[in-house]
RNA sequence: GCCGGCGUAGCUCAAAGGAAGAGCAGCUGAUUCGUAAUCAGCAGGUUGUAGGUUCAAUUCCUAUCGCCGGCUCCA
């Protein structure tokens, strides 16, 4: 069955592959001027990069979308040619196309392929699918400026992006699937539901959470909190400035210097933190800790401020100041393992509680990397050992450790199918030496303490981007700022309405009452867009039996329930989280 | 930061070189109506900001700020 699905795959991107060559042959013949970059197939689609003038294509995608049609009703074959490097540099320097020589340039072998179909020719490795007519179901989706190569350094080309399938009813889901995606877009429910907001008079890549936010962040929030202590964790709070000093010994004035916000107050250099490490290791060194104390594990919901780019800010998904449900655990190298196997489990408590889905990668050392090989050796075989301890599947992500250690990623799927940073935990041999942090050892002798660093929802703010998107804005009952609204029909049920409001604000149940003179239809329309988990209708029948009817957001009801029962039963919801 | 697009009322959007418009939300009043929009009235804008072209600019030009799509998937 696996194999099965893999062999779709395949055809797939060897059709979006094909769609791709088919987009470019357009291209060139609309602009011959136009140069061609790549045109890989890519997860849900394909593109291709020219080097054209953006606003050029962007106005023409109809056009050139016709012009594929034209492509595809002439049924041209993609030929398939082998080529010596000499005889392919010829071809491509004839016809001017200097992004393919430049790749050209980088391929070992000495034989390399192009595809043909008609008078058009690509540098490609295919395969492809027989001719142009197998192509039927494609759509051109948008374009964009993307870097020769993904690098700053080099010159913009001109990405056209699109998409291709083997039936219409495919293609026609998935194009539904990306309206559907957009719906659930937590910038637009955020302000719909006056969750958060990112206001230019305030900053770029700032938030503010308004009440309804605040609430679902002060739950979640405590929620983190108790769990950390139960298993072990002393919080504590640092501020938000310091001394630019202490990150000239963490490194990070050298390393991460564009990222930082640093300020000079009389002659005296300060940093807003980007960072909480050096703070806690502040903590760790303020006495001399003994390995009686360890392993010792600070955590702090710690906000921070980064300088990201403007272009890459994204509601919470990608801010410049927010907060992390961070942790350092100070211990001695032979509790590695079983701190992040604790760290391990509950991370994925979280990614339960939440219900949301998960990937695991291990990172492990890049190019550019401190300390010894053997320290290097040491602690990715640590992590290494902790999962598989744990029994859980990971895949090895070579080379994208932190350049001061290696590290587990736990990547959250979003309803756009995008994967966001969760949970990390990294390995970190770097700061202890820095700053020379240590414990006495039972031996008596001085020992260098080993740190990781670890966050498990990672950031609260984007953490919460993810589940508005992942719940379409549909709290459950235990995160939803308003739990239950009261929906009194007329007047005449209004004081009896009042009742059961004020019981249900003393049990701690966030309520509202709806005392306006609207009709029922028109409170439940306004209760549904509010996506508010229950609503309660209080009408004549209600207040003679003392009752109340319960209103799900699916349209589902519950008559004849009394008060007690009622509470009952929310309160039973909300402790068990679901 | 870079490429492209977009900035009109709180929100969603229309119009357009010659008096800025609608729906929803808001406010006032009426309605007391049992499961996703009751009716009427009122109010709401220096068209992001700053320059320029023009008899006339919200519309055209320049700059600036902000927002959106993308810039890792390397034949």
């Amino acid at each position: 069955m696996k194999g099965y699905k893999k062999q779709e795959e395949k055809q797939l991107e060897v059709l979006r592959h094909s769609t791709s060559h088919i987009l470019a042959q357009a291209v060139k013949r609309i602009f011959p001027q136009a140069k061609l970059g790549v045109g890989p197939a890519i997860k849900d689609g394909f593109y291709y990069d020219f080097d054209i003038d953006g606003e050029l294509l962007a106005k023409n995608l109809s056009r050139i979308k016709r012009e594929m049609e034209k492509i595809i009703q002439e049924d041209i074959p993609f030929q398939k040619e082998e080529l010596s490097k000499g005889e392919a540099k010829r071809l491509f320097e004839e016809r001017q196309e200097s992004y393919k020589l430049e790749l050209l340039k980088d391929i070992e072998d000495d034989q390399v392929s192009v595809y043909r179909g008609g008078e058009f020719v690509d540098l490609c490795r295919g395969p492809h699918v027989e001719s142009s007519g197998k192509v039927k179901h494609f759509a051109l989706l948008s374009t964009a400026g993307a870097y020769w190569r993904g690098k700053e350094e080099n010159p913009m080309l001109t990405r056209i992006y699109g998409t291709s399938f083997f039936t219409k009813e495919a293609l026609d889901s998935y194009l539904k699937w990306m309206e559907e995606a957009k719906k659930r877009d937590h910038r637009r429910l955020g302000k719909e539901l006056e969750i958060f907001g990112i206001y230019p008079d305030l900053g770029s890549g700032l938030a503010v959470y308004h009440p309804k936010g605040a609430i679902i962040r002060e739950v979640i929030e405590n929620f983190e909190k108790k769990e950390h202590m139960k298993r072990g964790y002393e919080l504590v709070r640092t501020p938000h400035i310091s001394r630019a000093d202490l990150w000239k010994i963490s490194g990070h004035l050298d390393f991460y210097k564009e990222n930082m916000y640093v300020f000079s107050v009389n002659g005296e250099d300060y940093v807003l933190k980007p960072m909480n490490c050096p703070a806690h290791i502040v903590i760790y060194k303020s006495k001399q800790r003994s390995y009686r104390d360890l392993p010792l594990r600070l955590f702090e919901l710690g906000t921070v401020y980064r300088r990201e780019e403007s272009g890459v800010l994204h509601g919470l998904l990608r801010l410049r100041g927010f907060t992390q449900d961070d942790a350092h655990i100070f211990c001695m190298p032979s509790q590695v393992v079983d701190e992040v196997r604790g760290v391990l489990q509950f991370s994925l408590f979280m990614m339960n509680t939440f219900k949301l889905g998960y990937k695991i990668n291990l990172s492990t050392r890049p190019e550019k990397s401190i300390g010894s090989d053997i320290l290097w050796e040491m602690s990715t075989a640590a992590l290494r050992e902790a999962l598989i301890r744990e029994n859980l599947d990971f895949d090895v992500a070579a080379g994208e450790g932190a350049f001061y250690g290696p590290k587990i990623d736990i990547q959250m799927e979003d309803a756009l199918s995008r994967l966001w940073q969760g949970p990390t935990i990294q390995v970190d041999f770097n700061l202890p030496e820095r700053f020379d942090l240590t414990y006495i050892a039972s031996g008596g002798e001085k020992e260098r303490v080993v740190m990781i660093h670890r966050v498990v929802l990672g950031t609260i703010d984007r953490f919460l981007g993810v589940l508005i998107e992942h719940l379409e804005g549909k709290f459950p009952l235990w995160l939803a700022p308003l739990q239950i609204k009261l929906l009194p029909i007329t007047d005449k049920e209004l004081s009896y309405a009042k009742g059961v409001y004020e019981k249900l604000i003393k049990e701690d149940i966030r309520a509202e009452l709806d005392s306006r003179g609207e009709m029922l239809s028109y409170k439940i329309r306004e209760a549904q867009l509010q996506k508010v988990p229950y609503m309660l209708v209080i009408g004549k029948k209600e207040k003679e039996t003392d009752t109340v009817t319960i209103r799900r957001l699916n349209g589902e009801n519950i008559k004849g329930v009394s008060l007690r029962e009622l509470i009952r039963m929310l309160k039973e919801e909300i402790s068990i989280r679901n």
